[in-house]
Order: C-alpha cells, then sequence, then structure tokens
DNA sequence: AGTACGCCCTGGCCGC
DNA sequence: TGCGGCCAGGGCGTAC
C-alpha cells in the first residue's frame, strides 16, 4: 500500500527523469480509472502537449504541475504501480497496466494497478486543495507538537485517527501501525486520552518512522515497487506490521491483531498499554 | 457535523 | 485439479 514514504520515493526519483519532458500522449486502457468528472477526451485534450514543469507529493497524492493551469492528480490506492518506461528498459504492458502517458524520446510513465483503487484526474491549481481535502503534511517543518496536538482532540480511536487523511495527511495502514509500536501506544486507545508525554512520544514517532520509510525507499510488503521496479528496504524493518504471533522486539510477548474500523491492526498487548495498567 | 460501515476489485491462500 | 470462501484495504457513498 503506498503511503507517504512510497509517494515521496517515486516522487523523488522521477523529479530527476520527467521534468521538463512533454506528455505527447496519454493512452487510457481501463477509463474507469480517470473516473471523477471527466471524459477521457476532456482529460486528453488538458494533458497531450503539455510539458511537466514539477512534481509535489500532498498526502498520498502525486501531482504532476503542468506548463498550464491544470495538474494532474494521481493516487496509487492499494496495489498501484508508476512504472518509467525507457528505450534502455522497456517496461511490458499487461492487463493491469491501465494509463500510459507517452513522453519524448520514447519513453513512457505506465499506471498498474491490480485492483484498480487506484485513480488519475485533471484538475486546476485553484481548486486543488479543496478537492483534495487533506490535513497538514507529518512532515512539513511548520508541523507542530501543537498541531498534533489539536488534531488529537477527539473521541476517536488514535489508529482510526492517524490514519483519517483530513486530519493529517499520507499516514496508512502500515505506518500507522509501526508509528504507534514506537510511540508506545495502543491502537485502541481514544485520541483525547493521550497524556501530554504520549503526544510527545507520537510525533517524535511519526517523524521518525516516516523519514526511516524515506531512507529506506518504502515498503514492499505487497505489490508496491519504484519506478525502476525495485522493491522497497523497509518492509525488513517492520516492527509490528504484519508479524501476527511473532516474538515482540522488545519483549518477547506474540504480537496480536486485531480488527479496527475493518482494517487489520497489530500491536503488542504488552509494549502498548493503556495508562492506568502503565507501571 | 461527525462517525460508522459496506462496497469496489483481484490474486493468493486454505480446506475439502 | 477445481472451486468456494475468505483475506488484504484506501477512499468514497450512504446511513444514522
Amino acid at each position: 500500500m503506498p503511503e507517504l514514504p512510497e509517494v515521496e520515493t517515486i516522487k523523488q526519483d522521477l523529479e530527476t527523469q520527467v521534468v521538463g519532458k512533454e506528455i505527447s500522449k496519454i493512452e487510457i486502457r481501463l477509463p474507469r480509472m480517470t473516473r471523477k468528472h471527466h471524459s477521457q477526451k476532456e482529460v486528453q485534450k488538458k494533458v497531450e502537449g503539455r510539458t511537466i514543469l514539477s512534481l509535489e507529493r500532498r498526502g498520498k497524492f502525486l501531482l504532476f504541475h503542468l506548463d498550464s493551469a491544470n495538474i494532474i492528480v494521481l493516487h496509487l490506492g492499494m496495489t498501484g504501480q508508476l512504472l518509467h518506461s525507457t528505450p534502455q528498459s522497456p517496461v511490458e504492458i499487461d492487463k493491469y497496466s491501465h494509463v500510459i502517458f507517452h513522453l519524448d524520446s520514447d519513453e513512457a510513465l505506465v499506471f498498474r494497478d491490480i485492483r484498480q483503487f487506484g485513480k488519475v484526474y485533471i484538475t486546476g491549481k485553484t481548486q486543488l486543495e479543496k478537492e483534495l481535502d487533506l490535513g497538514p503534511e507529518p512532515l512539513s517543518p511548520t508541523f507542530t507538537e501543537e498541531d498534533l496536538a489539536s488534531i488529537l482532540n477527539r473521541t476517536t480511536k488514535i489508529k482510526q485517527l492517524l490514519m483519517d487523511q483530513k486530519r493529517i495527511a499520507g499516514i496508512g495502514n502500515i505506518y500507522s501501525d509501526e508509528i504507534l509500536f514506537e510511540a508506545g501506544i495502543h491502537p485502541l486507545r481514544p485520541a483525547n486520552s493521550l497524556t501530554q508525554k504520549e503526544n510527545h512520544r507520537l510525533f517524535t514517532a511519526i517523524q521518525n518512522v516516516l523519514k526511516e520509510g524515506i531512507e529506506f525507499r518504502g515498503t514492499s510488503v505487497d505489490t508496491y515497487v519504484d519506478v525502476s521496479g525495485r522493491k522497497g528496504g523497509m518492509q525488513n524493518r517492520r516492527r509490528i506490521y504484519r508479524r501476527t504471533g511473532e516474538p515482540c522486539l522488545q519483549c518477547g510477548k506474540p504480537v496480536q491483531k486485531i480488527k479496527i474500523g475493518g482494517r487489520s491492526t497489530h500491536f503488542c498487548p504488552k509494549c502498548q498499554k493503556w495508562p492506568d495498567e502503565q507501571d
């Protein structure tokens, strides 16, 4: 599942490879991937012949700023991949290759997505933020511990809150489990029950875990690969996610799995306690 | 308004 | 070998 570190890795790689290049043609092989409010022709008209001026990541979204008032918005969903095809290493087009951006000099960006939860659409600069409707960027220098405290001011379970894109952008199921383990906070805790000390630990864990994810080029626990088709390295540094039954790396107790809001949640029952159980 | 939940989609895995 | 059933889950629409 591409979350903030995976999308950031893709963005940084692509920046050096496609900025300044022209999109000669967009090939939409599965029209439902461009759902939203656009016809295929409308998308083609707004994209074809345009140059990619810059890339940006916002939460789990990858944004292509064009030399017009428009922006290509891309979300990789659960199983999405964005592969850079070059004449030296061409990408094979298969039944999961749903959208292809053809670039100058026989290059292309291939949007592959097995489960089709991803999407790509065009929007204008002025309505971008309103359409994305995202909370603050956790790795932004302007994001403070006080900002986090104000986000936590509600009864929602902390795990669900960390995954709520409207409250804080970019954290999904893998990194929320990793962050809560790192902070020593039980995933079922009401967000507003965290002490100031725990709030501080959570803030630090968010920064550290996400930065580590970027440093190790993302988590390839499912289908995630970078623009060259290579796996990340963060799955080997996972401390809790999908380690059900395995010993906790801190205390040795078996890692437990529960469902929260329909999502599998992994935690250590000893290291992630409720406050009144703490010694 | 804020929260909860079913649904979309497909491959992989398990048991019979 | 084949097949039904279940699991994985981000975000969106709908219901309360």
